[in-house]
DNA sequence: TTGAAAGCGCTAACAT
DNA sequence: ATGTTAGCGCTTTCAA
């Protein structure tokens, strides 16, 4: 089923895109003055206001924003670059964004880099290319290549998720080393001392990585280590947690405690602890991370930290907007503290 | 924490931006040949190709794709518009849509409508006002003036997750109608004759709507009527599952089937049985839809018909960029067929 | 309050 | 293989 050939109907769309100039003739009113009343700009009377507006309705006229950037040099587009769109983590932050640009006349462009600094790269210099308003890029690792261009982007720059590290303007995120130290602390003071660790298997997930180590620094200053680990790549998380609690159980039955990296392969660990009779939390206790929605369903709430996500997206959106309180313009770390909720699955 | 004052490093960025201009006087050649080579247009030859990389390299040029766009009238965004980000199922069509543009250079724009026509319709048309090379909208159901835009938009326009009814141009989807017949077939092939129904009070949400009226009309083929019904709105909807579940059947404990308007919900729904210790599916069957990948980690796996998210926001994307096999160009309906998948939760 | 002229930074089309 | 010219459709700036 193809488009029909050229079909010249009674309404056949011009083949010429509109212009200014088509709302000039019909209105009989300059191009200036058509520009200015669709832009709501300078003082304009309201006879020739209702012309132009009535005129570009009948028409069907749509602005043509490329010509408008050109000659103005403002552009109401935002490059947004993340990692990934394949777990709800960053589609929550790219809500928050999108809620707070909605009422600014914003629009996301989004980009997604699969955790690869290559594509990050390449990412990146394509959004510069539209000469956006802010960059909202994830993370505080980049290439040497990213680095430079983000230096001399000359528009806000955003890093999100993360503050442990220098920005290269603004960043807006939470410490995940403090977030790693935090839940050891949690479940130090509730006596758990065998304690494992089930997560991803990615070299650039520098936000995993982090809670990990501030984990294990947390661990090693009260004179224990991890004493057994298990990673996965791909998959679905929830079956993935599952499988790698059996697994990390079968070989190590004397751990009292399983630190995940997220909240989905720990509610899948949950899950499976639960069917197999497994005391939680008394005999075996059990941490994610993220606060995903989700937990709330669960037959008993996991052990997390909140990871703040929506919060992120729409506070580096006030950033970029200019919206921030006190008419700060850039440089601001914003690191919020993430609370832990100890749910069902720490023993008090 | 302020950026600091116009502090003028040592490698200060230059306040205007570098123009092709800037590339062709250090490397000597003209702004054509410049822009030849940063293109791959054209014969150059390897010598001039390398002086003009070089110095582009060397002072960090990103080319204007503004300035481009508006002369070359081509444009390489694809507008995407999309009713939500805050379930799994429009990220996921949006993962499948950017996975096929990446590799054509195309990049998406994406605007949210919050299932809100009027929203739709001016996302729509700011989005137009870039005068992006496609706009993949979901849904067929669209407001007077937005049909209209897109009428005369004047690119390829997809409309995806849906085909019950004529596109405007091409469609991409399932027959919301037939998986609501197919699932009530499969329940009542199973024996289940007291049925109930769970789903969101959406009024603009057309899909879920289509299901539910399938679903009755091959109950009332079988001289049958939904028996309950319970509605929500927001929240956690693993929560919300449990919650309406337990309503449901205090209210109407004869029931022996629930359909649920979607996973999460029914997930939900089959959680808070299974910890009730009701017979699932001996005394009560359960059924979602969407086959979210989440349903592979359960204790049981709920019975859910496919969407096809991620293959239609492919196929999308690929009819966009032009890449449909036999090199058609527009007016395709590509109505997928789902899978029932039976899963656990009725009986056999 | 309205209009005219001069670009914005790039590329199509046509030289050479 | 390389250069020249003339816009793309708007907005800025200045004039009336």
């Amino acid at each position: 089923m193809t488009r029909p050939p050229a079909k010249p109907g009674p309404k056949a769309p011009p083949r010429r895109a509109l212009t200014l100039r088509d709302v000039s003739e019909l209105s009989g009113v300059s191009e200036m003055t058509v520009s200015r009343v669709l832009r709501n700009r300078g003082d304009v009377s309201e006879a020739t206001r209702e012309k132009v507006l009535t005129a570009a309705r009948d028409i069907g006229y749509v602005p043509n924003k490329i010509a408008g950037a050109l000659a103005s040099q403002r552009v109401n587009l935002v490059g947004v670059i993340i990692p990934s769109l394949s777990n709800m983590v960053f589609p929550e932050v790219l809500a928050g964004i999108s809620e707070v640009l909605e009422d600014t006349g914003l629009q996301p462009v989004v980009g997604v880099t699969h955790y690869s600094p290559e594509r990050e790269e390449s990412v990146l210099y394509e959004m510069l290319s539209w000469r956006p308003s802010g960059i909202v890029i994830a993370g505080l690792e980049h290439s040497g290549g990213a680095r430079a261009m983000l230096d001399a982007a000359g528009v806000p720059v955003v890093e999100i998720m993360d503050t442990d590290g220098p920005p290269v303007d603004s960043a807006v995120g939470i410490s995940h080393r403090k977030a790693g130290r935090q839940t050891a602390a949690a479940i130090l003071a509730a006596g758990y001392r065998r304690i494992g660790f089930l997560g991803t298997k990615m070299p650039d997930d520098h936000r995993a990585r982090k809670r990990m180590e501030g984990f294990e620094a947390a661990l090693a200053e009260a004179g224990l280590v991890l004493e057994d680990r298990e990673f996965y790549a791909g998959g679905s998380a929830l079956l993935k947690g599952r499988e790698m609690t059996e697994a990390i159980l079968r070989r190590s039955p004397h751990l009292d405690f399983l630190y995940y990296s997220n909240d989905m392969i720990g509610a899948g660990g949950l899950l499976w602890c639960l069917e197999n009779g497994i005391d939680v939390p008394g005999k075996l206790g059990l941490a994610g991370f993220n606060g995903v929605e989700l937990l709330q369903g669960l037959p008993r709430r996991l052990a997390t930290v909140d990871s703040c996500r929506r919060e992120i997206g729409r506070l580096a959106a006030e950033i970029i907007a200019g919206k921030r309180p006190g008419g700060v313009i850039g440089g601001e770390v914003l690191e919020l503290s993430p609370v832990l909720h100890p749910g069902d699955t720490i023993r008090t």
